[in-house]
DNA sequence: ACCAAAACATGATCTATGTTATGTTTATTT
DNA sequence: AAATAAACATAACATAGATCATGTTTTGGT
């Protein structure tokens, strides 16, 4: 594999994000060296609830989502990853098999490191760990809070929420309205909050007919953030 | 600070579940010259949601739970630690505060850490970074396990699980029977499956009737597990 | 461009669980 | 040991939101 190529890790376009960022060019082109590149197209799936993991997944680019499914089918979507996040790093640590599923919202830029290598890695790379520490830090804790919504707070606070928190990882300032542009289907949407779709639809068309968002398409716009902000509660 | 003395890391009670398992005596030492050493009582709190934090605590022994309180006053239980485990790491290396109150459950051992202190130890000590890692990636593995049972799961499935939970972290083989001797209130329970202790109850007096746990106090028995794995659905 | 399938939307029920109320038992304090 | 407070328990009632049903719109495949 040629240097400064697309595939390199220098020329990632979420260098600055993933966990390589503080390593120097050496180091970064043994990895370019040794990683595998793939691009996967909507929908399609990166790995299988249950399945044995042998390396950890590192996105260039794109949203890809991890559901869990229940006995009868009934998915949650537990956590949607982005460009410079790693995906298989628990598995990779406790040896579990998958706890959840990986599927790409969009066409996306994904490179896998073998399980041997990338353990290599981290020993002799410090900054490797911290990296995944603090990612899996900041994954705890938005997953603590989705807990205590859960249990605190009813549909509409939670989906006020749910779109101020994908206003934060995936939303673009445009013409001084927040635009969020993901593509999420109203049942995702339902799943990310654990409520039914058509209910998730209720409050949408609440929020939409009270002039606090509008959609075109899939995209989200946030009207009124004052109002949103009011109806999360999020001071907690 | 006198070497084996009680307080020494080398003589921790949970040395061999701790994030310093690996090390050698010498850096065991020089951890026990820097840490402080405390002792919490049933319903003291080592830390509040929202303070700042300057460093981990490691429990010693005794275990300690992790609540976020909302603007009600309504209290979730997001995770219970136990002897090995620690605490506040997260704020750590995100630079945030506390996103969780920790009160102790009962007489407890900890000892906390400088901040400084311990990222030096890390950087030194490649492992301690990894046993960190493997907690956190435990520690998510159980939230994610959470959030899809509040969506997936009905109450009953919920506390079925939940006390086979508690059975694999905190239960002991008695005459044959699972005993679990965490002195939790019905309300506590209830704040840990996101539910009302009314409705809590409801099911544990079921669980009861049918045979299928017992209580004496506030210890819990396990009379008839297979029931239980039915109930929680856990196969998924 | 057409067709089939998926996604969206809304109304009408139904039900699991929250809430309120009241009484009993078990801890904790004096 | 008595008094007080906290935890436990049960029943009656209320409701948020799930489920079911039906129709419309959008999307994706050929």
């Amino acid at each position: 594999m040629k240097k400064n190529s697309e595939s390199s890790c220098e020329n990632c376009v979420s260098r600055n994000e993933g966990i390589f960022c503080d390593l120097h060019i050496p180091e970064m082109d043994e990895i370019s060296q040794y990683k595998i590149n793939n691009t996967y197209k909507k929908g399609q799936t990166l790995f299988v609830q249950g399945n044995h993991p042998f390396g950890i997944y590192c996105i260039s680019s794109g949203n890809i989502k991890l559901t869990k499914t229940g006995l009868d089918g009934k998915e949650t979507i537990v956590r949607i990853a982005q460009g410079g996040d790693i995906l298989g790093h628990r598995s990779l640590f406790t040896d579990d098999n998958y706890s959840a599923t990986a599927t790409a919202m969009e066409d996306t830029h994904v490179c896998f490191i073998d399980k041997k290598f990338i353990l290599k890695i981290i020993e002799k790379n410090p900054s490797v760990a911290l990296n995944i520490i603090n990612k899996l830090s900041r994954d705890m804790g938005t997953a603590e809070k989705k807990i205590s919504s859960l249990h605190q707070k009813n549909v509409r606070e939670r989906l006020a929420e749910l779109i101020l928190s994908l206003k934060v990882t995936h939303g673009v300032l445009e013409e001084g309205h927040w635009k969020i542009d993901l593509k999420l289907t109203r049942e995702e949407m339902a799943t990310m909050i654990g409520t039914a779709n058509e209910t998730l639809i209720r409050f949408m068309t609440e929020f939409k007919d009270a002039g606090i968002i509008e959609q075109i398409g899939k995209t989200i716009y946030i009207k009124n953030e004052e109002e949103l902000l009011n109806w999360a509660n999020l001071n907690y």
